[in-house]
DNA sequence: TATGAATGAGTCTTCATTCAT
DNA sequence: GATGAATGAAGACTCATTCAT
């Protein structure tokens, strides 16, 4: 498997590094071997082109992120609760990793639509995530009965990257992760309906 | 004024159209030169090079997207009736030009970090505007005193992107203008905060 | 019509020499555009691809070598006379144009299957004047009439094909054009058939 | 002696089944090594590089092929008689390997200039053969006195070798042996000469 | 104004060969 | 002898922009 060879690890990690700083359009796969202190024709060792690089980029860091946020969410009992371990974390992770969130919120968007539409597979697994926050509390009657789980995730994911794709492109000058509460607080609203 | 000469407008429709139909990397100038009924060279004396002409493209369009809600806004009275018809006109303009909304949801968002950035600032008079009706909401006591405005404007503006580009991508199949209502609610009771 | 432009047969006579003085492998697209005196870009303005330059070049010069060779033999009474003329234009039309000599009998051959497969189309032209010549001396009685046309015409491209790049990889340091007696006459005993 | 090694023989065998099934570009060293089953190193273990093996693949093949006809045509007494086994040989031993007839037909011929050039090095055993019929045949009476040797050679390859490759490229469907008979009284009118 | 032929910089990928094990 | 992971040089093609007419 050829995914458990450090140098898959290697050169994936050389790409984010390359493309936080160079641009999606200036990360030539030369620049992204040289990086990762291998010559140009091992990347096709490991990866099919240049677009898998890409791929699996964001399957591998966006994966490992899902994964993350499903263990914490685990030990949280209400959905409010779960909702707010997953917008803390979902804060918190991308403030852990400058070159990730640039490459996930800005460069990475410029892909073509191909890469992009492979991009929302990988996306599915937050969105089903947040469905199932979504569900339970609509179940338990901690959410509006008549809660629309679509627009209500759309509204989630909407904000949460707005409010990501706001701080890079404000240069992450301002701490992410204290936006948190008052982000949760905002989203809980529209969830619980009119009281 | 070139802008007001008839080819200006003949070509960024042709942009438009182009982009549209052909995505925004295989949308060369000569294909919109075609497009637009003119000569490859034509363009470039009304627009400074190919980025101008994307640049230019959403200048207008968003500008006078901006200008219409402005306009349709200006005569509803409370903050909650502002937004609904924000909200209402943002899906009714779109779904009225599919063309228009498959090149701002998804093909402009290929471009460079630039180009990006200077969407961008033709964005911060929509933004603007919700800042606006938020402010008055909360001068008002219709929408709660602890409003944060910059993040509610981020999930005002989060939401309804996230759902227009759903509908996009879903290849707008059902009919955007009839999320209006519940998104309305949804992001009014966030503003309108704990009751 | 793009190829009755100048720089059409400009930039195939440009081919021509680049490919029999550096081999078919060393022909790169830069060094024709250069020896044609044109951008790189400029041949793609004239040709779809690489290949399409040397499917052209072949179709061009074999193609008003056929001509040629067509018009001359039409003066002929007897098919004897006919193939006489033919096997002294073929030699002699090769002789001029050592640079062409070369292309045709050794470099294009290095072609993958699919060009040589067209260049067999363009071939087809030259083996049915063969075979016309065939047919009428067969019907006069010249030739015997059990003569297999197909193995006949291949005798002859054969050996007229081996003779030519026998004296192309030696340097062409002989007269060509003098073995066309012998030649005919060796080809002539065979059509004619036993006595 | 490395030639006499199994694993040397092995690998020809596995670059004429490569390239016949492949082509002659699209047989890569690693794929030759694994049809051969062995790994891509030990292929240098008995070849200086790539050319080499087809260049002794060729020897190997072609070295066979003289010295079975050069065996058969002992048996025969007269020159005319010896240019038919030849001929009916020569079609024989290429329609039992069909791979072989590809890779020496068609195939090998897209090599590049040095490595025909070393090719013709091995035919050179053939046109000896030849040669040596053509003189004994001269030398007996049964040929022409006036006969060029060289050119009668050039006449009876040319005309084996177009007929050899015309089958080849019709997908061998017809019965290529059967064509002797025809093309040895053919050739051999035109070495008897005028009568 | 308008044209459109010409320009030329820039990059992904393949594959023969090596060499540490 | 045998392996196979790693190397790195090399070239066709696109397309935004110019400028002579």
């Amino acid at each position: 498997m050829k995914k458990n060879k450090p140098k898959y690890k290697q050169i994936i990690d050389a790409a984010v590094i390359v493309i936080a700083e160079n641009g999606y359009h200036q990360a030539q796969v030369s620049k992204i071997a040289k990086q990762a202190g291998v010559a140009d024709g091992t990347i096709y060792l490991y990866f099919k082109n240049k677009e898998d690089i890409l791929i699996s980029l964001f399957q591998e860091k966006m994966g490992s992120f899902v994964e993350r946020l499903d263990e914490l969410i685990k030990h949280e009992k209400t959905a409010a609760q779960k909702l707010k371990v997953l917008i803390e974390n979902h804060f918190l992770i991308l403030s852990e990793d400058p070159h990730l969130a640039i490459v996930t919120q800005l460069e990475l968007r410029q892909s073509n639509k191909e890469l992009r539409q492979k991009i929302n597979e990988v996306l599915k697994g937050y969105l089903e995530l947040v469905d199932r926050i979504l569900d339970q509390g609509v179940r338990s009657g901690e959410f509006s009965k008549g809660l629309d789980i679509r627009l209500a995730r759309q509204m989630i994911f909407g904000t949460l990257d707005e409010t990501v794709t706001n701080w890079v492109m404000k240069e992450q000058r301002y701490n992410l992760a204290d936006l948190a509460p008052k982000v949760h607080e905002l989203l809980l609203l529209g969830c619980k309906g009119e009281k």
